[in-house]
DNA sequence: CAATATTGAATAGACAGTCTACACAAACCG
DNA sequence: CGGTTTGTGTAGACTGTCTATTCAATATTG
């Protein structure tokens, strides 16, 4: 018997957009990052924190976002994410790569009209 | 002097729903499932014979397409490939896949009002 | 006939990014 | 004390796309 995921699997490449979008609500923490994602998407996404973290990492890498370690609301060491400018560059061009691919997806989905009935 | 891409990457996943979806219109060559896909797609996305052929290969193993050797229009040894009832019911899923995943996206990417003035 | 372009299929190997499955630590709570 | 929650992190498997290349048949042109 095979399991069904019910929540899908993220397409490889959106994960950092979907991380610079969510810091644009404000600083967060790996953690608070997870679940803010989960609840936007109205639970049809969760992001694993085997994917999560080295997302993160990478995105420290390239400077989009900077890092400190703070204290989270329950009192334990959390590493507290912000983005940087250059993070706000970079979310306005993954966004509107996104928008482009769901556009050319939506383009070849789409109903082609009388095509189907051959 | 980095080259940059005008076109897009596909989203690893992506590419099975394409082909699938490109089959519904007729049976086709894998040549000529690359050419519709980047027409139908406004040239916006274009598929590599590395990823393409492979795929078929993948989708044939599964079921999804049958094949045959034919003689393309211009007389050369192509391989035919038409969507099977199987193919039609997976399509139908990964098409509905691919609604939820991009709603999701839209959800979190939306701008979520007085979020980003503070 | 030879050279070249076009059509078409195919593979090898690099590579990126997500996943599963763990490990670890600190705080709180019964 | 032991269990649960909160939080960060890594290792390794895996999947699928990409680049780069090969091969072969046909058509065209000199």
């Amino acid at each position: 018997m095979q399991r069904q995921p019910s929540r899908l699997e993220l397409l490889q490449g959106t994960l950092e957009l979907i991380i610079l979008r969510t810091l644009l609500a404000g600083p967060a923490h790996g953690h608070a990052i997870a679940k803010h994602i989960q609840r936007t998407s109205e639970d049809l996404l969760q992001v694993e924190t085997g994917s999560l973290y080295p997302a993160l990492h990478r995105l420290e890498a390239k400077g989009w976002v900077a890092a400190s370690w703070e204290k989270s609301d329950k009192g334990k060491r959390a590493r507290c994410y912000r983005l940087t400018a250059l993070g706000r560059r970079q979310l306005a061009a993954e966004h509107s790569k996104w928008e482009a691919f769901s556009r050319a997806m939506g383009l070849i989905l789409k109903p082609a009209a009388q095509e189907e009935g051959r």
